[in-house]
DNA sequence: CGTAAATAATGACATTTATCATGTAATAAT
DNA sequence: ATTATTACATGATAAATGTCATTATTTACG
């Protein structure tokens, strides 16, 4: 991670665009860039908390270790987005990682000054319950998935949340580059179970592959594959 | 459900207790009692959010369904904690449900009173925030155990949770009278399977059972079979 | 540009976990 | 008290998923 010089503007962060008009100076001052390579890890589990990061520009992914060589992709913090929060509060470390997905450039506050934010603000703080809330939903309804769904089920529904969040590219697909060890951790199961389960899909014309790259063919079908059977 | 006379106190709100004694009367003027019965679901994922809730006595637990007979219990609510909070923002419907597993005394308090509530006092506010920041960091703990931990390792880990959570009687059995499925929607494995692995940690000595009691007697082992790979 | 290292593809196999079937015990309803 | 219903126990079996081994392909980098 390598300081930038030039200011992070903020300019889509989703908690200053809409209610903090007065607080970005203030944060704007109390900041650190960081200028974050692809692969290159921001914090890990266990390291003690000293700030909390705002996405600039780039993506990020918020995992939890479970092996060596397994993990489990909690979420994306893509621009605008902000992540290290879950370090808040009592234990004094952070309980995920976060890695950067592509070059990217984080903004990063000390704790102390968040907090203390938190405490004067209290739009914001207003702003930061509401995106916690979400993310607990979120969170428990990948849980239940994760209890519950086949992983054929989870891969549909995990093809389907990165489009929604990464949108798709001039000719369809889905624009993020992933790699698939990363799309498995996401959907929490093996490579090797995803990569059957991505072939099925393809024979099935649900999606089509043209290298690393996916496109939604049947986004109706993957939707009843990935769907909470609501009522019953 | 029916409305009680006698007039929940709160006495062991832990939002309450330490920050908000001079919010305190203010609630107490805006809620109602609800008497619930053993089994008895207070709310499921789609109702329509009127409110929150704080367990007056009692607990709770709360689910997401999947079947018409598979669920998983996210968490439980005891004496002083409050549920129902996922109904905040966005959405406007329940995500989850809830059910009370003994007979229990819940105080109710309107969602618009709840936020506007939130908006004035930022002390509540602040813990309400902290409390989120836990739950979220528990939550996201259970999604990758449910990814990787072996059936037999979450058996292990609820137990223990359980008995942190309700503590043990006097002659040292796990102080909840949870049925079977329940326990095995906690664990988020089906009733046979974890039925098989409590045979096992029986035969292993690292728990013993007296009817539905649960005794843990060797908490060290068990904790090495629910514990993290921290570092690997 | 070429080589090492990482990532990806793929089949064979093992293990875990869920499903099904059946019987029993406990609880609730009439 | 009697019956119906629900929870619990248990083995047999099937299905889903993970592990391992091997080869191909891409990417990183000196």
């Amino acid at each position: 991670m390598k300081k930038s010089q030039n200011i992070c503007d903020l300019k889509s962060c989703f908690l200053c665009k809409n209610t903090l008009k007065e607080w970005h100076p203030a944060i704007s001052a109390n900041k650190v860039n960081l200028k974050v390579k692809k692969g290159e890890v921001i914090f890990k589990e266990g390291d003690p908390v000293t700030g909390i990061y705002f996405v600039n520009s780039g993506s990020v992914k918020v995992y939890k270790k479970w092996d060596k060589d397994k993990e489990l992709i909690v979420r994306f913090a893509r621009e605008g987005s902000l992540f290290g929060h879950r370090g808040l509060g009592v234990g004094g470390t952070y309980p995920i990682s976060a890695a950067a997905l592509e070059p990217t450039i984080v903004c990063y506050v000390d704790v102390a000054f968040f907090e203390a934010s938190i405490k004067v603000n209290s739009d914001f703080t207003y702003q930061l319950l509401m995106f916690l809330t979400e993310e607990l939903k979120q969170s428990e309804r990948k849980m239940r998935n994760l209890a519950h769904m086949s992983v054929k089920g989870r891969v549909a529904e995990a093809l389907i949340s990165l489009q929604n969040q990464f949108g798709v590219t001039a000719d369809g697909f889905i624009n993020i580059d992933l790699s698939r060890q990363d799309l498995s951790s996401y959907a929490g199961a093996t490579y090797e179970t995803v990569f059957r389960m991505m072939n099925e899909l393809v024979s099935e014309k649900l999606i089509s592959l043209s290298g690393k790259s996916i496109r939604l063919v049947n986004r109706e079908e993957l939707l009843k594959l990935a769907q909470d059977i609501v009522f019953l």
